[in-house]
RNA sequence: GACCCUAUCGUCUAGCGGUUAGGACACCGCCCUUUCACGGCGGUAGCGCGGGUUCGAUUCCCGCUAGGGUCGCCA
């Protein structure tokens, strides 16, 4: 293969919104990379910025150009760095063939535009996932959160969970460990929040028996223990004179004109008032029982813990507006907003609570691989455009960006996801199958600890990327796990003649001659059998699979034999003749 | 009812004014394989409709239609 000019990778984390070309530009300038406006605009050319001086074109990471390109891309002038603006220049223009080869673009783009903000440090990017413990985890919920995570690592910000417990009623300590639980399944791991289920930081403080505890500079991360915060806001708000009290309750004082939502997703979004709420704008925000509401508590912890973006689903772009206005009566300009497009039901509804596949568990107990589940979930809204669909989280963590996020909903496609567990049980290591696999046997009643850790492996080994869910492997190679098999009935009938009676006698024989029970002695041991008793191989194969598993179809026949041992098989086959007989 | 978002094969997507509209899942053939899978080759299938703008629109603009969301003392 050949050396890439480039290094590896830029040790540095990025900030938004480069892609891996413009980090390996850092690396080999030693720059530091700056946000742009207009990533999305350009499609697959990213700009990479040093801080006012210099810049380059680039394709995005997946571009092949990246990998082929030979020499370092050019740089722009002297005097356009000077001014502080960039060049920006289409893949066909002469100075860059390669790019144009590889990307087969053909429009040329000439612009020039100042795209340098901020430095680096001020942007530090905290994101957060906010959800309420209702005791299931929906999985458009997880892939909020997933999108929050990528984000957060990929900017090497900060990734918040705050529980929204204000609901008491409805609100379990079981009902958080299966939002903890769930993230952790995922492998998204947070900076901020409640202590993980089983943390070894747990023992760092002795927490009051019942009461959460939170790991973060900016806690509690439960709302039900910040009501001292909210009550304190809320007289703020009165003191302004833009909240009052109304029939017990407290509402605010909404602004009656449009608001314009600046979306990084959606794009600018003005925001009219409704016909109902032209009637009457204002909104309770402490409920007539003392409770305050979403709209005030969600926005009060954004603002007190310093959210920077705020990364949710699409069903609250509409209420945004009512957020915006309530960070500028607090006297403070709103986070950044990133409205994600919405997970939909195969038939184009809302995915709710009962439907099928609504809960990150269900993925669990049903045997996927939590890799396989959050690398779908990447690709529903998002894409690495390089007509890849298995994509490792690290490189989508380098490659994510908001910009790039579709703004339409997605259909749930659960055949693409068990496709796609497929392709990760394939790809996984035999350590990870293993770990997977037998908690999904045990969970199926096979209890793998009896047997030696040795013949496991070696009975997994041989099913391992046959079957696309872990629920599917006890039915597959439950065989090795138990003391007598159950013959399939069909093919009893079919196959447990007594014509065969006589042929699985005859190579039970063979078998038990053989000194070496290994797959390969073993086929030829078959065949060479087949051809004493003039048959064809086939006439053997389905009674001895039959007789080993009880079943039609399974792992190589030769190999599970192997993996069997003497001893099982010829107890399997003289049970099988007993029974034919 | 009002407000907001969205619109490429059945599904997930690439596409950023000129493409034989690309890939993947699913589906259908054939090959490989005496199980089941994997793999290989091929196929069916898409720019919602109507107006503009333009020499030229899947791509830009407007309208319509359709889908989704929001308008709670739910979150």
């Amino acid at each position: 293969m050949q050396q890439s000019p480039y290094p590896p990778l830029c040790p540095h984390r990025i900030p938004y919104p480069f892609s891996v070309a413009a980090a390996i530009l850092a690396a080999v300038e030693g720059g530091i990379l700056l946000p742009g406006e207009n990533a999305r605009l350009f499609g697959d050319l990213q700009i990479a910025g040093h801080f006012g001086v210099c810049v380059g074109l680039f394709c995005r990471a997946g571009c092949p150009a990246l990998r082929q390109a030979r020499r370092p891309p050019l740089r722009c002038s002297a005097a356009i760095a000077k001014s502080g603006n960039c060049l920006f220049a289409g893949s066909d223009s002469e100075s860059l063939p390669v790019h144009h080869q590889a990307c087969q673009r053909r429009k040329a783009i000439g612009i020039l535009r100042p795209i340098l903000t901020k430095p680096t440090d001020e942007m530090n990017v905290r994101v957060r996932f906010a959800p309420s413990p209702t005791g299931f985890l929906h999985i458009g919920g997880a892939r909020t959160a997933l999108f929050n995570w990528l984000y957060a690592r990929h900017t090497g910000g900060t990734f918040i969970l705050r529980i929204e417990d204000t609901d008491v009623a409805r609100n379990t300590q079981e009902a958080v460990e299966v939002i903890l639980n769930g993230l952790g399944w995922l492998g998204l791991d947070w900076d901020e929040g409640p202590i993980e289920v089983g943390s070894s930081r747990c023992d760092d403080r002795t927490p009051q028996r019942g009461v959460p505890t939170s790991k973060g500079a900016h806690g509690p991360y439960f709302q039900s223990q910040r009501t001292r915060i909210y009550q304190q806001r809320v007289q703020e708000l009165k003191d302004k004179g833009l909240a009052y009290d109304h029939e017990g309750a407290v509402k605010f004082k909404m602004t009656r004109e449009p608001i314009v939502i600046p979306d990084l997703i959606v794009g600018d979004v003005t925001r009219e008032l409704t016909d109902r709420e032209r009637l009457d704008p204002d909104f309770v925000i402490v409920r007539s029982d003392g409770q305050p509401v979403f709209h005030l508590v969600n926005v009060i912890d954004d603002l007190e813990m310093g959210i920077t973006h705020v990364v949710r689903g699409e069903d609250h772009l509409s209420n945004t507006a009512k957020h915006i206005a309530l960070f500028r009566a607090f006297g403070v300009e709103p986070p950044k907003y990133a409205h994600i497009p919405l997970i939909l039901n195969p038939d184009g509804t809302k995915m709710s609570k009962r439907d099928q596949g609504a809960s990150l568990t269900s993925y669990l107990e049903e045997g996927y691989a939590p890799e396989a589940v959050v690398n779908y979930l990447c690709l529903l809204g998002w894409s690495p455009k390089d007509n890849r669909e298995v994509v490792p989280i690290q490189e989508v963590v380098q490659m994510f960006d908001l910009p790039q996020v579709l703004r339409h909903n997605a259909r749930f496609d659960l055949d693409k996801l068990h496709w796609l567990n497929g392709e990760y049980i394939r790809l996984m290591s035999n350590e990870r199958f293993y770990e997977l696999a037998i908690p999904a046997l045990k969970r199926a009643g096979f209890d793998t600890s009896k047997f030696p850790s040795p013949y496991v492996k070696a009975a997994l080994d041989t099913c391992k990327g046959k079957k696309r869910l872990f629920s599917e492997l006890a039915d597959y190679g439950g065989f090795y796990f138990v003391e007598e098999v159950t013959y399939d009935p069909e093919a009893a009938a079919k196959d447990f003649t007594p014509e065969n009676r006589e042929r699985l006698k005859k190579l039970r024989d063979a078998f038990a001659a053989l000194s070496s029970f290994d797959a390969a002695s073993l086929e030829n041991c078959l065949k060479e059998t087949a051809k004493q008793l003039g048959v064809k191989a086939g006439a053997l194969v389905h009674p001895t699979r039959l007789a080993c598993t009880g079943k039609t179809a399974g792992p190589s026949l030769y190999h599970l034999l192997e993996v069997l041992g003497k001893d099982k098989v010829m107890q399997r086959l003289q049970r099988a003749l007993t029974v034919m007989g």
